[in-house]
DNA sequence: TCTGGGGTCCTAGGACCC
DNA sequence: TCTGGGGTCCTAGGACCC
């Protein structure tokens, strides 16, 4: 029997979490901002349908939102993970194998579900996802998870289900699909593809193997397996450990003292740290990067350090010493620095370190004051204590006006039923 | 004035080894 | 006069994803 997946997709996932509370915003235009409240990442239909474009700049479309009453959001993330998390549990109520993609997305194993049965499958499946955590999904089906994609594109337009496991019907579709939709193929992919008079998935899937795989390598190579309906991208039901861990902001004012941006990259650091050991990993690489406004293509400088650490480490301090010994290799005064980021690579587990902790005394102290540190985080929050002289400054200036409460991970900011 | 953040995978080519 | 070559590891950069 051959495999069936499918995609449950949230639609319009940020802005249905801003939607799940207030009572008030069911057919409102709403759209969701980047961080900064930069750019538009999330849209209702009705803001789309007002001609605003994922990733357009806030300032663009100001005039507009204010005509027509749209409601705007900075982004929640904390609300949008937790959310994820409680839908992504309820769809394993009903299908135990589940390979989470995305905050917004998983892969289904149906293999189980018999053909005839699985669009009643699939509508329990929405109904129950909608009734318990009030984020509408849409599900494709098919017989690859790139299949699946296609079949999720199909159901967001006909707002709900579509089943695609008939070789006509498949190829239907795939015939009135502009390649540019297809999962794996970008920008790049697209113009080399229409340059040899490929437009459509369905003369994708027809090309020959040995000439995509010269154009588009062994990328391109999978995804015409998929569209065939042969799997190139199992299920990966096992969550996969991080291999990179990296934060970094964008400056809503550009930064051009050291002393500014050397504390930015202390509270990236702290919190990259923080990710870090609650993946229970530890960093042999610490990469730090700086960058002007890349919209000013001029003056523009970007640069980045790597540093290898002596020791692996999870550890704040460290790392900090690490990140600000990087960021005075690359710094140079006199430019107008918008963004920086640190990134920890080459990962490895914790638990596969061989050398003792506590053979080092002035180790075992920095371990311990990093766990108390931790603590006194989870009881008072992040302001509550900090490294570094500048990292308040530093949380000041992430911009998020239009904030919605966390409704649910903070007490202080449950809905309240009046 | 104002333009996001966090990831993965693949490849080519250099370094190095025997 | 002759002047190797195969294998592996590492890294930077590209392309793509949500």
């Amino acid at each position: 029997m051959k495999s069936k997946v499918g995609l449950v997709d949230c639609n319009n996932f940020f802005v249905s979490c801003e939607r799940v509370f207030p009572p008030d915003l069911k057919e409102k235009p709403l759209v969701v901002l980047s961080n900064n409240d930069g750019c538009a990442i999330s849209r209702s239909n009705e803001a789309k349908a007002l001609n605003i474009r994922m990733g357009e700049p806030y300032f663009k479309f100001v005039s507009i939102a204010k005509k027509h009453d749209i409601k705007i959001f900075s982004s929640n993330f904390e609300l949008y993970a937790d959310l994820s998390r409680r839908v992504m549990a309820t769809i394993k109520t009903m299908v135990p194998l589940i390979n989470v993609y995305s905050i917004d997305e998983a892969f289904l194993d149906l293999s189980a579900i018999p053909d005839h049965k699985i669009e009643v499958f699939c509508q329990e499946l929405q109904e129950r996802v909608q009734q318990w955590t009030g984020i509408p999904i849409s599900i494709g089906v098919s017989y690859t998870k790139t299949l699946a994609k296609v079949a999720n594109i199909c159901a967001k337009r006909e707002k709900g289900i579509r089943i695609l496991l008939k070789e006509t019907e498949i190829d239907e579709v795939l015939s009135s699909l502009p390649v540019k939709e297809v999962w794996g193929v970008g920008h790049k992919y697209t113009a080399c593809l229409k340059n040899h008079h490929i437009e459509t998935a369905l003369d994708l899937k027809k090309v020959p193997l040995k000439w995509v795989r010269q154009f588009m390598s062994v990328i391109g190579e999978r995804i015409v397996w998929e569209l065939n309906g042969q799997v190139a991208y199992p299920l990966e039901t096992q969550e996969a450990s991080k291999k990179m861990i990296l934060v970094s902001r964008s400056f809503k004012k550009p930064l051009s003292s050291f002393e500014d941006l050397s504390s930015f990259i202390c509270a990236f650091t702290e919190k990259a740290a923080e990710k870090l050991r609650k993946e229970n990993k530890l960093a042999t690489h610490v990469y730090i990067f700086i960058k002007t406004d890349r919209f000013h293509q001029k003056e523009y400088y970007a640069n980045g350090y790597e540093i290898n650490l002596d020791r692996p480490s999870d550890e704040t301090l460290t790392l900090i010493r690490a990140s600000q010994a990087g960021l005075k290799k690359i710094f140079y005064p006199k430019h107008q620095y918008k963004k920086a980021g640190i990134c920890f690579t080459r990962l490895i587990d914790a638990s596969h370190v061989q050398y003792s902790l506590f053979s080092h005394p002035l180790e075992k102290r920095r371990i311990m004051l990093t766990k108390t540190i931790d603590q006194i985080k989870r009881k008072f929050g992040s302001k509550g204590i900090f490294y570094g002289d500048f990292s308040l400054k530093a949380f000041e200036l992430t911009q998020r006006e239009h904030l919605s409460p966390c409704y649910t991970t903070k007490w202080g900011q449950l809905a309240k039923v009046l």
